[in-house]
DNA sequence: TAAATTTATGCAAACGTTTGCGCAAGCTGT
DNA sequence: ACAGCTTGCGCAAACGTTTGCATAAATTTA
C-alpha cells in the first residue's frame, strides 16, 4: 500500500525568469522584458535598462523560448524535410540554409522521409503542430500533398533541388535539364550511339528534367533510347544502382557503349556492378553520374558528373525563406542555378 | 505562364484550437484535452469521447506543441550538435539517434559548431533556451564547458562517440583504442618500420585514443614515432589531410613506408597528396585510413580502416537518451562499441 | 431509502512571455 | 501657474494547453 519514498531526484535546475529579475532589480517584469527583448528601443530610461541588465546577465538570465513563442505565435524555428540526410546531396544544403538563417536566430527541424509520402505529410503536420516558421521540402514531388498540406495551413514553403508541376511553389532549383543535356551532348560528341540511361521516378522534377535532358540531346542527334536501354531505380543509393545495371546488362546479348546514370551513387553502383561482370571502366563501357558529391575525383576511374552548387541553393533558398518570412503576400518565384560539365576519366571518347 | 493562384492577403489559416472542438462538440475544453491527449485512460464516457473525436478529426485539429510545452515543460524535442554535417560519420548517427526517437514523438535540432568552441557553447544556450528535453553532443572535448553547462542547466545530455576526462558523462563511444590499436599491428605486422602519423587535436577523446592506440601497438613491438614522423590537422577535411601529408614528406628528404591517418577523409587528402608529390599507393607508400565512411571501397586505391557502426552507435545513444529521460537520476554509464577492420588496397605487404 | 461511493465533467489556475493601455511624473510654452 | 506633451514604467490580458480540484449525476451499499 505505501508508496517507495519518492527518489530525491535532483530536478532539472529552476530556470530563472522574468520576474525573477523583476523582482532582484526591483522593476516590474513588463520592464524587464522591455529591456532584454531585442530591437526595443527607447521608452526605457538608460540607468534602470543597464541595472537591469546587469542583474539579468549575474542571474544568468536566458529567456524561455518556448513562453515567447506562444505570445508572439513565432518560434523562429523551421524544417528541413529529406529523403534521407545519408545522401550526400543534402548536408551541403543544411549548412547552406544554417549558413544565412542561423545568424537571425533560426533553428533546423531536421526531418526524414525515407521516401515515403506518407512520412512527407506525416512529417509537415508534425512540424505544424510545432509552429515551424516556414518549411524547407527537399522531396517536392510533381504533384505533392504536403505542399497542398503547407499552402492550406499558411505555412512558407521553399522548396529545394525540385519543384511542382504547377510551378507556383516558391523554389530553388537546379538547372537539371540544361545540365543533362548538355552532359548527353558531350557523349554523344565523343562518339557513342549505344546509349543505355539509369532513370529515377518521374514524378520527382530533377528525375523528369534529367530524363528530358537526355532526351532532347539524343533527339537533336536523331538517336533515342530504346526499350531495353532502359532501366528504373526507386531511391538513390548504390545498391539501387548495381540492381539497375545488372538488369540493363542482362536485358540484351551486347552491352552499350555508355551509361547515363541520373545520379552519381547510382552511377557508383553501376561500376561496381560493370565490375562484377568483368567489364572495365570506362575501356569496355562508359559511365557519367550527376551531382559531383565529394570523393567523385577519388574513385577508380574519377567520374565524369555534373557538378551541382548545392550549398549555393541551399543559401539561395534560406534567403528566400527569409523574404516570404516577412513579406507573406510575396509571389512565387523560381530560382535556378546553372551547373557545370565536371569531365573525368568515366567516360571514353570513341572518336580517338 | 498563368499567375498563381493569388488568395487575398492569405494570412496564417486560422488553427483550430481546444476550444473550437469543445464548442463544436458541446463540452468543455478540458474534457476536449482529455479524450485527445495521447495516453489518457479512463474518466471520459465513450460516446463523448467519440463525438469530440469524430469533432476534432473533421475540424482537422491539430495540437499545438508550443502551448503544450509551456504548460508541461517539455518540448519532445533533443538537440544534437555536431562539428559539421558535411562530415560523412555523422548523417548515420543523425540517422540512428531519428530511428529510436522518432517514434516516441522527438523531434531533432541539429547544430553545426564549424569546430568553434564558442559556438558549441553558443548552441548549448541557445537549445536551453528553446527548452529542449535533451542533447546529443558529438562534439564534446576531454574538457568541456558545454558539457559543464548542460550539467549546470540540468539538460540530460547524451555525448556521441567522445567522452570527457572525467568519463562521468553518459556517452556511446567507439573503441578507438582498440581499433587504431588493433591497425596498426596489422601494419607493423606486414613488414613496416618508418611509421608516420597525422593525428587530430588531442583535446577529443576519439583523437586521443586513436593516437595512444597507435603508440601501444609500437611500444608493443619496441618502436616510437619521431617528431618528424608526426604531423596534425586541425579539423577532419581532405584539404587539411593535403596540408599535413606535404608537410610530412617535406619533412624528412625519405618518405616513409606508410601514413597511418587519424580519419578517413585524412588519408584521402593523403592520397592525394602524395600522387602530387609523385608517389604510388601503396606501391612507393601505405595509407591507412579511420571510420570506413561510404566510398572509401571505391576510390583508388581502396582504402584500407576502422569500420565504426555508426547508426548502431547512433540507436544506442538514443536509447540511452529514452532511459535518462524517463529516469534522471540513473547514473552516467558510458557504451564502447567495437569496431572492425577492413583491409583493402592501400596498405602494402611488405613481407611478401 | 438514505448514505456512501464512484464516475463523468466543468472550473480555473498555472506555464513565462509580449504588449496595448493607462497613469503618474517631468517637461514645455504661454 | 497651468494646460498640454512627453517620458518611463506598471498593470493585466492574452497566447493554447494541462491538470488538481470541485461538483453533479449515477451507482452501489447498508
Amino acid at each position: 500500500m505505501s508508496n517507495p519514498p519518492k527518489s530525491v531526484s535532483e530536478k532539472r535546475a529552476r530556470r530563472v525568469k522574468l520576474s525573477d529579475v523583476a523582482s532582484a532589480s526591483g522593476v516590474h517584469y513588463s520592464t524587464v522584458s522591455r529591456v532584454l527583448r531585442p530591437g526595443f528601443k527607447g521608452r526605457i530610461s538608460d540607468d534602470v535598462a543597464e541595472r537591469v541588465r546587469a542583474v539579468a546577465s549575474e542571474l544568468g538570465y536566458q529567456p524561455n523560448a518556448v513562453a515567447s513563442s506562444l505570445r508572439t505565435q513565432s518560434t523562429r524555428s523551421i524544417g528541413l524535410i529529406v529523403h534521407d540526410m545519408n545522401d550526400p546531396v543534402y548536408p551541403p544544403i543544411l549548412s547552406g540554409i544554417e549558413s544565412v538563417m542561423s545568424p537571425d536566430g533560426y533553428a533546423v527541424l531536421v526531418g526524414n522521409t525515407g521516401y515515403g509520402v506518407d512520412a512527407e505529410l506525416d512529417l509537415v503536420n508534425r512540424m505544424a503542430s510545432r509552429l515551424v516558421d516556414g518549411i524547407f521540402l527537399a522531396t517536392t514531388r510533381l504533384k505533392d500533398p504536403a505542399v497542398e498540406r503547407c499552402e492550406q495551413l499558411g505555412i512558407p514553403l521553399v522548396s529545394v533541388l525540385r519543384q511542382t508541376a504547377s510551378g507556383h511553389t516558391p523554389a530553388v532549383m537546379n538547372d537539371c535539364f540544361w545540365g543533362m543535356e548538355a552532359l548527353t551532348t558531350h557523349i554523344i560528341e565523343s562518339g557513342h550511339r549505344d546509349i543505355a540511361v539509369i532513370i529515377a521516378p518521374q514524378d520527382l522534377s530533377t528525375a523528369q528534367e534529367r530524363w528530358q535532358g537526355v532526351q532532347a540531346a539524343m533527339n537533336k542527334h536523331g538517336l533515342s533510347v530504346p526499350k531495353h536501354r532502359l532501366a528504373h531505380v526507386d531511391r538513390m543509393s548504390m545498391d539501387e544502382g548495381e540492381r539497375a545495371t545488372k538488369a540493363l546488362l542482362a536485358a540484351a546479348p551486347v552491352s552499350p557503349e555508355v551509361i547515363i546514370c541520373v545520379n552519381d551513387l547510382i552511377a557508383v553502383g553501376a561500376i561496381r556492378a560493370c565490375r562484377d561482370r568483368g567489364l572495365r571502366v570506362p575501356t569496355d563501357i562508359s559511365i557519367s553520374g550527376y551531382n559531383d558529391i565529394p570523393l567523385m575525383d577519388m574513385i577508380d576511374p574519377p567520374l565524369s558528373t555534373v557538378h551541382i552548387h548545392l550549398r549555393q541553393i541551399g543559401k539561395a533558398a534560406g534567403e528566400m525563406m527569409l523574404e516570404y518570412l516577412s513579406n507573406p503576400d510575396l509571389p512565387a518565384q523560381t530560382k535556378r542555378v546553372k551547373p557545370e560539365l565536371v569531365l573525368r576519366g568515366s567516360l571514353r571518347d570513341l572518336k580517338r
